[in-house]
DNA sequence: CTCGATCGTTGGCGGGGCCAACAAGTGGGT
DNA sequence: ACCCACTTGTTGGCCCCGCCAACGATCGAG
């Protein structure tokens, strides 16, 4: 184990490795989303809605793990946009509906694409099944962290 | 491929996976920091001094991928706690030599340890065999962006 | 009707990554 | 010896991200 060869110079290892790892590919991401004017959480918003249709800016949060002050400031912005449709709620007055518009869905799938791209960057190179091997991890990991 | 089972609902693909792994992973690492009063950039700045030896702060930050002006307020405050020495560059006024204290050592040593377990945390569902295969993996992809 | 919970909104904090500008200093070319 | 381009440390600022506190309005259970 070369405890000679390369004693103290090592610092480099795997807790660093993360570190490196997950800032690069949130560089990678926000570069991408950035060069289209989008945010990571104007995607999130964006992919709750599609996946779970209009829902109050409070659920939203919740299904997207944003924050509710967050989603006001996304839901503001996506909505100048004409992404998103925010209409107060006839049965609640606490509460606003947000709904995706055309615009928004299509907008989603831009989205989607941009970041398999920036993905598709960031894993360039592993080989297919390699890329396969490590989504399963992350996804146990995931799981695992709820 | 099941292009009628879970047809939009899927929005929750490889790319998002990517986001939500590589954001837990950076919350787990800066809660295992922030428990000791340490912050990601001390244990870059650190890492390289110790790995590398002294150096002026613009090779520093040149080292541990950090700008010049963060380096100058981590300086700042791994110096507080005397965890690191600032003086000037007898051959050349513009610099400043930067080294680790043997109480900077310690530390060091301590955020390694403190690293290790949350990255220990993080992988905890995978098996030794996989988090190899992990390993490798990342430093295969940060290789390949430099 | 009251009380606790929820909702949207505003405002703030700290870390992280980056960039612009500046004065002081350095070194090469001529 | 002089000029010029470059480097260095430092200050100050910007944007994103994640989070938290407080507020007035509203709702729902009791």
């Amino acid at each position: 184990m070369e405890t000679s060869g390369a004693p103290r110079r090592l610092r480099g290892t795997a807790s660093w490795l993360l570190g490196q790892a997950t800032t690069q590919a949130h560089r990678l991401v926000s570069e991408a989303l950035g060069a289209v004017d989008a945010r990571r959480y104007h995607y999130s918003l964006l992919a709750a809605l599609d996946e779970f249709g209009p829902a109050s800016q409070a659920d939203l949060g919740r299904r997207g793990g944003l924050d509710r002050s967050d989603v006001v400031a996304t839901v503001n912005e996506l909505a100048d946009k004409g992404f998103v449709e925010r209409r107060p709620d006839p049965g609640d007055k606490r509460r606003n509906i947000v709904s995706v518009t055309p615009s928004g869905t299509a907008h989603l799938r831009h989205l989607d694409r941009v970041l398999g791209q920036a993905q598709e960057a960031l894993l360039a190179p592993l080989s297919a099944a390699e890329r396969e091997e490590l989504v399963r991890m992350l996804n146990v990991v995931l799981e695992h962290h709820g």
